[in-house]
DNA sequence: ATTGTATATCGTAAATATACGATACATTTT
DNA sequence: AAAATGTATCGTATATTTACGATATACAAT
């Protein structure tokens, strides 16, 4: 027994946190941000501002591509990335429905 | 090689991370959310809500101490948990800020 | 004092995540 | 055609996470 039980909670809850693990990992925000920052950028640059190796990096990349957090197109031999502002929006919104949410919730405790 | 090599990224990024992997499990949101509609619950409560052993609930409880995200106080034999609204507020904040400043570096993109 | 109850902790098994080097692959350059 | 380049993937080691049952602990009730 060591698989997390997804199926037994709400949609809502799984998906909450499936988007927060993907933002888990230091190495993915730096990733996210360094693209945000040049508007698109190829992999060997973020390779060169992260303390990881290339294949690690790419493993990171690989991880926010099937988040649909960004999107990659081959140019020659490099791979280009940018951010799915789209699907980056339905994080943003997932999570501050989640605060928003949860406070309404609350009055006065502790 | 397993350990994430959190030295090696900045502050924000590092806490972004930590925060979000605070929530990167369903069992975590629905505790959270739980505890945010009582206002204040006691730990069998949550079990009951929740499709997982005593025990595990009890080490997700653990984590969103840890985090600074519940307070526990005893009240006799059971266990009794509230939200802290201030590092609530602290996650919220960060979360935002990170989408906000994310979104700021970016023009127009693909 | 004994029994029952609620919860935390321990021990452990299995899954997942992280990291790296080596290698494969495709494209570009020579 | 051969060499160089950039990136993805494979294989693998290790760390971490998740889950559970069993047990310990502390208080409450009898």
């Amino acid at each position: 027994m060591a698989a997390v039980r997804t199926e037994e909670f709400n949609k809502k809850e799984i998906e909450l946190a499936a988007f927060a693990k993907v933002i888990a990992h230091p190495a993915r925000v730096a990733i996210l941000k360094e693209i945000a920052k040049r508007e698109e950028c190829i992999c060997g640059e973020i390779v060169g501002v992260l303390p990881l190796a290339q294949s690690t990096v790419s493993q990171h990349l690989k991880e926010l591509l099937n988040a649909g957090l960004i999107i990659g197109t081959v140019d020659g031999v490099k791979s280009c990335y940018c951010i799915n502002w789209k699907t980056f929006e339905k994080f943003e919104k997932t999570f501050t429905e989640f605060f928003n949410r949860t406070k309404v919730q609350n009055s006065n405790c502790c």
